[in-house]
Formats: C-alpha cells, sequence, structure tokens
DNA sequence: GTATTATTTGTACTGAGTACAAGAATTAAG
DNA sequence: CTTAATTCTTGTACTCAGTACAAATAATAC
C-alpha cells in the first residue's frame, strides 16, 4: 500500500527527503504509478479523512430539521467517524508534529478546508434559510470547520486512551452553538 | 515592482500560466531576483497582509486587559489596518475570484492562518490564564482567526463604497465573543 | 489462443524552488 | 579620483513535484 510506505519513510527521513520516487520504490512499483491513486504527494495524508468527509453532506441531511446548525454539524461529523469504525484515527492527526507543516500539506489541508466550508455553508443557508453567498454563512462555515479541525488534532493527540471523538466536538462547538443561536444576517453599512 | 507586474500577469494569463520567469521579464530583472524578495510564488499575494499582521502582537499587547479577549482581537485587528491607511485593501482580497485556489495560494494562505493562530493561542492564553496548548485555546485561536479571514474576503468583495473593515470584523465576531464568554477549559473523559 | 480492456511503466517535459559562485553596482575609505 | 569592501543581481546548474502520452504488460472476455 503506497500510503504505508509513505509513512515509514516520512518517519524514518521526513517529508521533505522523501521523494515520491523513493515511497513507490518502498512499494515496489513505479513512478508514475503513484499519480494512478493521488492527484498530489501529499494526498496520501488524506485517504481517511477524505473517506470521513465524504459522509458529510449524507449525515448532514439525516439530520433533524428542528436541531439547530451547529448540533447538526456536531452530530454529522461524529457520524461520519463513527460509521468508519472505533479505530479509525488517520496518521497524520497523530503524526503531524513529526511531519511538520511542508507547503504541500498546506495546501492539502486547505484544500479540504475549503470544500468542507462549501458543504457547511450550503447545509447553513438551507437550514437557516439565509443566502449561501452571506457573510454570516462564511463565518459559520469557517469557525465551525476550524473548531472540528482544532478538535480533531487535540483527540488525535491524546493518545490510545482518548475519549470519543464526539466528545472533543461537543467541547470545542458548543461555543458557536451559543453565539450563533441569534445570529441573524444584517445590512452592513456601506460608507456614503 | 514585482507584485505589479505580477498582478498584471495573473490578470491577463491567469496565475498557473504565468510564470516566475515571465514576472521578473515583465519588470526587468533576473528570474533569481524574484527569490531575494520572496521566498515562494505566492508569496507576492501577502506583502500588504503580511505588513498588518507583522502588528498584530503590538496591537494585542495595546488592548486594555480588562476587554473580552474577542473584543480585543476584533480591536488588534481593525488598528492593524488602520494603521496602514484608509486605501489598504490587498489585492488578493478583491482579486481572489479571478485567482482561484491554486495549490500555491492555498499553501500561503494556511502557512498565515497557522502562525496568525499561533499570536492568538499566546494571547488568549494569557489572558484567560489557560494553557497555551489546551483545545480550549487551539479553538478561540482557529475560530477567530477564520472568522476575521471571513470578514476579511466579503469586506474585500463589497466594492469600493465598502463600510470599513470593523464593521465586517465586529459583525463576524460578536457570536463568538457571546460563545467564549462562557468557555471553559474542562476534563474530556478517558476512557478505560 | 486471440482480442480487448485495464493498468503499469518509461520517457520526456515544465516550472517552482534551491544553491552557489561570478559579475555588476553601490558605498566607504584613503 | 582611485581602490577596496560590501551589497545586490545574475548566470548556471540542479532537484523534484507534477504532467502528458505512448508503449508495454497484465488481466479479462470470448
Amino acid at each position: 500500500m503506497l500510503e504505508e510506505s509513505a509513512f515509514e519513510l516520512f518517519l524514518e527521513q521526513g517529508y521533505a527527503k522523501t521523494s515520491i520516487e523513493d515511497i513507490t520504490r518502498r512499494a515496489g512499483v513505479s513512478r508514475n504509478t503513484f499519480f494512478n491513486y493521488f492527484d498530489l504527494k501529499s494526498d496520501v495524508f488524506w485517504v481517511e479523512i477524505d473517506r470521513a468527509l465524504g459522509l458529510l453532506p449524507e449525515k448532514l441531511a439525516l439530520t433533524e430539521s428542528s436541531l439547530p446548525p451547529a448540533h447538526a454539524i456536531v452530530e454529522a461529523f461524529a457520524d461520519c467517524t463513527a460509521e468508519l469504525g472505533s479505530g479509525f484515527v488517520p496518521w497524520i492527526l497523530t503524526n503531524f508534529e513529526a511531519i511538520g507543516e511542508p507547503n504541500e500539506l498546506l495546501s492539502s489541508a486547505f484544500s479540504r478546508f475549503n470544500s468542507t466550508t462549501r458543504v457547511l455553508k450550503g447545509f447553513v443557508s438551507q437550514r437557516l434559510n439565509i443566502p449561501v453567498d452571506s457573510l454570516e454563512c462564511q463565518v459559520i462555515a469557517n469557525t465551525s470547520v476550524s473548531a472540528v479541525a482544532a478538535a480533531a488534532v487535540a483527540w488525535g493527540k491524546a493518545g490510545v486512551s482518548r475519549a470519543p471523538l464526539q466528545s472533543y466536538l461537543v467541547h470545542a462547538l458548543a461555543p458557536l452553538a451559543e453565539g450563533y443561536a441569534h445570529f441573524r444576517a444584517i445590512e452592513l453599512p456601506r460608507t456614503i
């Protein structure tokens, strides 16, 4: 499996010093085969997370329409990971300190941040009946995803006896649920 | 100015189709000169924003210690941009739809997100007297920066008759001020 | 066994980013 | 004004992620 080879080499010699050629040689395939499975080198980090995030739209759709959006978001994210099993802990969450912040990881992380906020904007827009391209939707989506990211990283860091992810999500998003309970669109003034 | 040449070319032919060689040729210098001024190609987008963000630590330090952190954050960010003049509107904020989401922009954006959250984590830790590496600090910093980013993008989009950035910041961060008013560290349970 | 389809691989390429030394321009000192 | 020192630009060469495409190989179907 390319990911396993990649993770071994990243720990042995660091992300930057590990070339795609190294990874594919370790896996016993050609360099170009890598690009049959991944668009980018850093995509190896996201296989499990992408699988979980892929479930998000349907999990959001399944939440009770009377539930406040922040609660629905917690439930949806928790359901995404629950469906992938209790042993599900993405490698990058437990190893990101070893990996550091190479630009390729930053770009692939932000790419997923953006696609996740797009999903949440649509959900919030529909649930709160406000325009999807409003500042309010963007803020709720941005802050929710960044809180989820912080919770996920903390959860990954907590070690093998960690509490369920949902505990972390609830704790991280509770203030947002409270803060956004009365968050309404306003007409920002224009200068004369 | 390298930035001006870059922005002209990005609009003429797109980010991906504009090489560093193109930019430096347009500016009348050698390709390697580019790297005397910038670490990365996409760094051209951030000159003004980096200047503003560079002021953040001192602006945060200047806020009243009795001010709730979210209010202090609004004030500090607003002061950062106010000090750089009323005409200060970073090119990327008004042109990011034209630029799209090239991986290089995503990585440089996330790099600045991370460094800004580090600044805010330190501030929140000191102001609320909680450990800087706690989930609470991370969540407050992450959500604050992502709300500021959403506000800044909306502000950039609003056109030449836009309200002051502070209006957008206040609106975006008000729910966070409310939500974090009683946000305290808790001991997340460990599994047996 | 042959034909078709799917997958891997080889080759060649672009361009961001890096390193380093040489050349040119600027500044300082005598 | 000349020389020396310092600063900055530039040329050359490189690595490696990422791309394109065709050839080779493997797998599948008949």
